[in-house]
DNA sequence: GTCTATACGAAGATAGAC
DNA sequence: GTCTATCTTCGTATAGAC
């Protein structure tokens, strides 16, 4: 059962991430929502409300990661269809209440504060992620970068809105927008074809 | 005074909202930042923190709002530009501090809160903006909307991005492929064309 | 218009009993 | 492992003097 609990807790930790940003995490409210003790707060996490707050922002990192680990079938398309299904589901799930953990632990935070550069470092896992399968599917470095970078901001961009407005709207609008700017690069982008011309923009 | 007084206030409140997000707003700090006169509080703002949050988001609003109309050269890509541009120096000069403080309050508020429904407000401003530039350029309406939110969301995303570490290169990568997704719908998305073939996704 | 003082509540953390 | 105080700090808001 102390498993349990634990579990139980960053769980609920990761949703009050969603719902509210960093700030929404109350001990108060954690122990409430979880159905946790009181008393198992400092036992399960000696460092207290910091150290749930990093493994809530851990945790919603892995999930993210697994998800584009696990989808590996190449295609880079089927795999920004597989991330959209997966904000689709959480948004309306959630009745438009969760928004993804790490963007709100980035943004509610102090910029030099550890939550930060825990989210950074979670970005960068991503990034990896992605680039390795855009290479893969043929597209030069420097292009799968761009791809990469450009894939999980408008996504997470998307969600913002989404959540905002209680609408799937603009997560539909920016994976179809995705997919047709990851068509046209993977037609004049392959690994042997010069880098785009890219403007000083 | 008194005019200056509340306009450092309330510039105040913008800056702490684009560093913390809404709980990041405590009066302590922004009597203290602003140089404000604690008095002046309840004076300026008979509503107190709630009012000055909500003046603060719709000044973060307007700024991006005017800066897309100001830039009326009519050419899309321009306007992106500047919009890039804006967001650039903003970060550098903040030091990387500072990101937006609509979607600072977006994410750092409880979904149903009135500063979500304001944000919300603002997105669709900026939108139906950049929806009208898009189709004084001759694309349909279906593509000048998805466009539309594509271009907010993936910005927005990049600077998080940007401010999480502390670059300005997911901005500069989003922009290039922002305009690479342009040229491509201007070419082949104009008010005469058929509406994209569009996937389940 | 602005100041100080204060009421009131909420939150994080710790101590010690069970 | 868990519970119940309790300490302390901080934040909003108000009251009343200047």
């Amino acid at each position: 059962m102390a498993r349990d609990t634990r579990k139980a807790m960053v769980l609920t930790a990761v949703e009050l991430l969603r719902e509210r940003g960093a700030d929404g995490i109350t001990l108060d409210t954690l122990v409430n929502r979880s159905g946790a003790p009181r008393g198992s707060i400092y036992h399960h996490f000696p460092g207290g409300r910091t150290q749930i707050l990093d493994e809530a922002v851990q945790l919603g990192g892995d999930t993210i990661a697994s998800l584009i680990a696990d989808s590996a079938d190449g295609d880079p398309i089927a795999l920004l269809d597989s991330i959209a299904a997966f904000w689709r589901k959480t948004l309306t799930d959630s009745g438009f209440t969760a928004g993804c953990p790490v963007v709100s632990a980035a943004i509610s935070s102090a910029p030099d504060s550890p939550l930060v550069r825990h989210a950074q470092q979670i970005f960068a896992t991503w990034r990896g992620q992605l680039i390795e399968r855009l290479t893969a599917d043929g597209l030069n470095a420097t292009t799968a970068g761009r791809l990469a970078t450009m894939c999980i901001a408008a996504i997470q961009g998307a969600i913002i809105m989404c959540r905002t407005e209680a609408s799937v709207q603009p997560l539909d609008d920016v994976a179809g927008e995705l997919q047709v700017l990851l068509s046209a690069r993977s037609l004049f982008c392959q690994t042997d074809a010069p880098a785009d011309r890219r403007g000083t923009t």
